[in-house]
RNA sequence: GCGGCAUUGGCGGAAUUGGUAGACGCGCUAGACUUAGGAUCUAGUUCUUAACGGAGUGAAGGUUCGAUUCCUUUAUGCCGCACCA
């Protein structure tokens, strides 16, 4: 019997889809459980060996949830706006949309070819009207909340009019656009001009997470600093939520600590500095309010307010060249050269505490998104302002005993403080609490939170993207109404972006908005009366991922992102996969959105994902030939290239590792694969031709990619499947080795044949064993997420059950289902076929039995329970150690207490003659199987 | 600089609660079958030693009857953040 496993995969993909095996209902009496992947990016160049790591823990995953009797939810979509999609349409010359669409088709050919238990009909992609009329329709409810940091939740902006129209006289006095201007500054979706990081070769603005030491994060293009108005979310006011909520949902410490790091809580004190010969104060905010008697001078940022208030006369002309300076330098180039820069602007503030005069400079190493965009620095105990009062010669004063601050600040908050009037004596931590009493207690200043966390820059000049249900009218943004959703992505001549920052849908015809009629209409009407423009900018990538996962829930409502009865069924992802690289990214966005939605009572859940995994990356593993150096076509063995006669001489190519098996070169295809090799010639080592080979990124350009189709054709879905998950653990990275995958493939066609003649017969105990040892085994790994364990363990299962010649159809059965979850198609077909075996003996004993049954599908099985009495042997071995070696072993029954085992092994006439009579001080009996004697 | 993770044979990796380190797979060695093998089966395979033994989980200490596992120091690699006051 042949393990045919294209005829069983394709016939059991085929049934399953007839019999809509995997379709999920929301209305179930059975318990919930949603297990979701991140969702891919369409990329032209298809899915490699790479992308379905994830997948298939999280395929195992569902599959055995459902074999344990939860209605789960497993769904897959497509994250099909946003920037890769467009650059891939654009480095190809074709309309994004059509691109899109044929990577998706090809994603899914790819996808489906692996047998996961995705129910396609609640398939989603970003760039489908039906879904992102949802996009769209969370941004005009973000448009009109605004964040009441009293309650510490979102709240309809109504609410603050309400507020202001009762107790402000003020508003009431204020022009329609100067309410709208105010309103402005609370909406937590809000239209602002800010810096924002400008990338010319995207020709768009990029988030912070898109950006990486001045270089775009998709394409490493340069980016730079610009001031534009720009649609941003008031991600900042969920900070404190965000952090808090880190503590009660179950993430890898790794990652809960990179948003930790991301949000930059920081809890310091904000303190007012009188200017010398001026009314007004100014404010700093420092996290050392301890070192107050150390300030030596002041420092603000080039783009502080403040700047135009302390710039004196005389220091005018060169306050504006060093402006310039700076405003010239890229974020890069400010990186990159971190040489301390700085200008004095001739006036001086006054110490609150000691009325002494400090000078206050500007300098770029102050932010002005950060605090209040100045600080008082202490040379002394920060090593930036140590670098600055070094530089222009500014007095250093150290509070700390015994703190060396001749060459280098002392930053460290720990110490015995002096030369600090009130403070002096006291350990440092004790002199930050006491001054922060002593400040706010006389008015100087009061206790301050501060958080890196911006908010996120939501525009992009860029086509293929959400438009926004945004039109101007007297220069003021107002929404769409509602009905009118979803505002439809306008057909354009010309798509691509442009340097200067001109948004492709200005070349829009049909981008105008009829407000009486309320219909989108050709922008030539345009009067500013009836008819306004439309915005021209498009939502980011993040905007269509952020509330992906609830659309799953009930993707075909077009009444309601999610029926509240249906949200309510579901409640959040229990179980989320994905790579780490969206830690600052995704997982903060869709956090943030779902506290939204949370708050203005739209779901139930405040945090959306339960429980996430990050699975590693797959690397390519690359294989090398080497050429002989000055020879043309004659290539070296990897063994033989160290060998006196070659080392040093041969040069690594890369070669296709499609052609190379267990680093074997194949030398008719590698001749074949280009024309330069036609005439290739080869120094073999036993007859081969061993190629090298390292870890590096799967590229096309390194000749490593392998593709999953491939893989299938050759060795089929459920060995891919397994051979995936016993390369190592799931959440570690490793390359992709092919080396190996013969074996995992031998143990399926080895198991296979187990299946060739089956019995009735009853199991035997041995049997019972092996098989309840793996019920127990497969569990714990499913349960762990140590999927990489458990393919070990059905080979031993395998082998164990093999030298037992077990062909009993009560174990196969069971076996079948343990599998079914790593390599469900082979595991079906055994399953039937056990089923075929149990009914011949049935119809023999009664015929009209077997009409009316009909075969049960392995995914409506139920799960197998471990009984630990199978798993009993009669009697133990004990190896019985003494000084860390095995002397003897004793036999006693299974289920011997530990007392019992002591007193044998005590009385056991080899103990005294090894112990030479004396007593020993207590016996150790562990179950690990030892005893031990300590003396 | 701060934070997180890792380090075990020729390779990927196992050891789940501190209890026989190296499971399982690859590779390699030998044998069987075969016209043939990139097929299949059997046995062996941490290092060292002729053997008895001895050593051994990046390194050095510590706790323990006993440490891959816990603690301290340290080295190397990977990842995240980084002029955040």
């Amino acid at each position: 019997m042949d393990y045919n496993f294209s005829d069983i995969e394709r016939k059991w993909q085929a049934a399953w889809e007839e019999a809509g095996t995997y379709k999920v209902s929301n209305e179930s009496d059975k318990p919930h459980f949603y297990v979701l992947d991140m969702f891919p990016y369409p990329s032209g160049a298809g899915l490699h060996v790479g992308h379905p790591l994830g997948y298939i823990a999280s395929d195992i995953y569902s599959r055995y949830k459902r074999l344990n009797g939860f209605n789960v939810l497993h769904p897959m979509g497509f994250d099909s706006y946003g920037l890769p999609a467009e650059q891939y349409a654009i480095q190809t010359g074709q309309h994004p949309e059509k691109t899109t669409m044929e990577n998706i088709e090809r994603y899914i050919q790819q996808l489906r070819k692996i047998g996961f238990c995705y129910d396609w009909d609640r398939e989603i992609k970003t760039c489908d009207p039906s879904f992102y009329q949802w996009t769209q329709w969370a941004f005009v409810q973000m448009f009109h909340s605004y964040y009441d940091t009293a309650l510490q939740k979102a709240q309809p902006i109504s609410k603050l009019i309400a507020k202001w129209e009762a107790n402000d006289p003020k508003w009431n006095t204020l022009s329609e656009e100067e309410k709208q201007a105010r309103l402005m500054n609370y909406r937590i979706a809000y239209l602002a001009d800010t810096k924002v990081n400008w990338c010319p070769e995207l020709g768009c603005v990029l988030a912070n997470d898109e950006v990486s030491e001045g270089l775009s994060v998709r394409g490493g293009y340069p980016v730079e600093q610009r001031v534009m108005r720009q649609w941003c979310l008031r991600v900042s006011a969920y900070a404190g939520r965000l952090l808090d909520g880190l503590n009660k949902i179950d993430w890898t410490d790794s990652l809960k600590e990179t948003q930790r790091n991301w949000i930059g809580r920081s809890e310091g004190a904000e303190m007012q500095f009188a200017i010398k010969g001026q009314d007004e104060p100014f404010t700093i905010f420092t996290t050392r309010a301890d070192t107050i008697y150390g300030v030596t001078f002041m420092v603000l940022a080039p783009e502080s307010e403040y700047v135009a208030r302390v710039v004196t006369e005389e220091q005018k002309e060169e306050v504006e060249a060093y402006l310039q300076m700076v405003k010239n330098r890229t974020e890069r180039e400010r990186i990159a050269d971190r040489k301390v820069t700085g200008v004095f602007t001739g006036s001086y503030a006054i110490n609150p505490l000691t009325n002494a005069e400090i000078p206050i400079y500007i300098s770029d190493y102050v932010l002005s998104g950060y605090g209040t965009g100045a600080i008082m620095a202490v040379p002394a105990h920060d090593s930036r302002d140590y670098a600055f009062a070094k530089h222009f010669n500014l007095p250093i004063v150290p509070l700390i005993e015994g703190a060396d601050v001749s060459e280098a600040s002392f930053d460290a908050k720990e110490g015995i403080m002096m030369n600090s009037g009130i403070l002096n004596g006291l350990e440092v931590q004790d002199a930050i609490a006491k001054m922060k009493e002593y400040i706010t207690n006389t008015g100087i200043g009061r206790v301050k939170v501060n958080y890196r966390l911006r908010d996120a820059v939501f525009s992009r000049q860029r086509y293929w993207g959400e438009p926004f249900p945004i039109y101007y009218k007297n220069g003021m943004p107002y929404t769409l109404p509602e009905e009118c959703l979803p505002l439809l992505l306008p057909e354009v001549t010309d798509f691509k972006p442009t340097a200067t920052g001109e948004p492709p849908l200005g070349n829009a015809e049909q981008w105008a908005w009829d407000e009486a009629n309320k219909c989108v209409v050709s922008k030539s009407l345009i009067d500013s009366e009836h008819i306004f423009p439309l915005e021209l900018c498009t939502m980011p990538g993040f905007a269509g991922s952020s509330a992906y996962y609830l659309r799953y829930m009930d993707n075909h409502n077009n009444q309601a992102l999610v029926d509240p009865k249906v949200n309510q069924y579901w409640k959040q992802v229990d179980l989320y996969l994905g790579g780490s690289e969206h830690a600052t990214g995704h997982l903060i966005y869709s956090r943030f959105w779902n506290k939204f939605l949370y708050d203005l009572g739209y779901i139930c859940e405040d945090e959306p994902f339960r429980k996430l995994i990050n699975q590693g990356m797959i690397q390519g593993r690359s294989n090398f030939v080497y050429r002989l150096v000055g020879s043309q076509n004659t290539y070296i063995s990897h063994g033989l290239i160290n060998t006196p006669e070659y080392e040093g001489k041969v040069q690594p190519i890369h070669v296709n590792v499609n052609i190379v098996s267990n680093d074997v070169l194949d030398i008719e295809a590698f001749k074949a694969w280009m024309p330069e090799y036609k005439d290739a010639e080869f120094v073999l080592e036993n007859g081969k031709y061993i190629c090298g080979w390292a870890v590096e990124k799967m590229s096309k350009s390194m000749f490593n990619v392998v593709n999953p189709d491939d893989v299938v054709a050759k060795y089929g879905a459920d060995t891919l499947r397994l051979y995936e998950m016993f390369l190592g653990p799931l959440e570690m990275s490793k390359p992709w080795d092919t080396n190996g995958i013969d074996g995992v493939h031998r143990f399926l066609r080895k198991w296979w044949n187990m299946f060739e003649s089956l019995s009735n017969d009853e199991p035997t105990a041995e049997e019972l064993r092996s098989l309840h040892k793996l019920i127990k085994k497969i569990t714990w790994d499913i349960e762990n997420f140590s999927f990489n364990t458990s393919i070990p363990a059905f080979m031993i299962a395998q082998s164990e059950l093999q030298a037992l010649k077990c062909n009993k159809v009560t174990i196969l059965k069971t076996f079948a289902i343990l599998l079914a979850p790593y390599a469900p198609h082979i595991a079906e077909e055994a399953y039937q076929l056990c089923q075929l075996r149990i009914m011949n003996e049935e119809l023999r004993n009664d015929e009209s039995k077997i009409q009316n049954s009909k075969l049960e599908s392995v995914n409506d099985a139920l799960w197998p329970i471990c009984n630990e009495a199978y798993l009993v042997e009669s009697t133990q071995k004990y190896p019985v150690q003494f000084n860390g070696k095995v002397r003897f072993t004793i036999e006693v029954a299974k289920d011997t207490p530990r007392e019992e085992v002591e007193k044998i092994v005590m009385s056991h006439e080899l103990t005294a003659k090894q112990l030479n009579g004396a007593a020993p001080k207590k016996v150790i009996v562990v179950p690990g199987r030892i005893v031990n004697i300590v003396m």
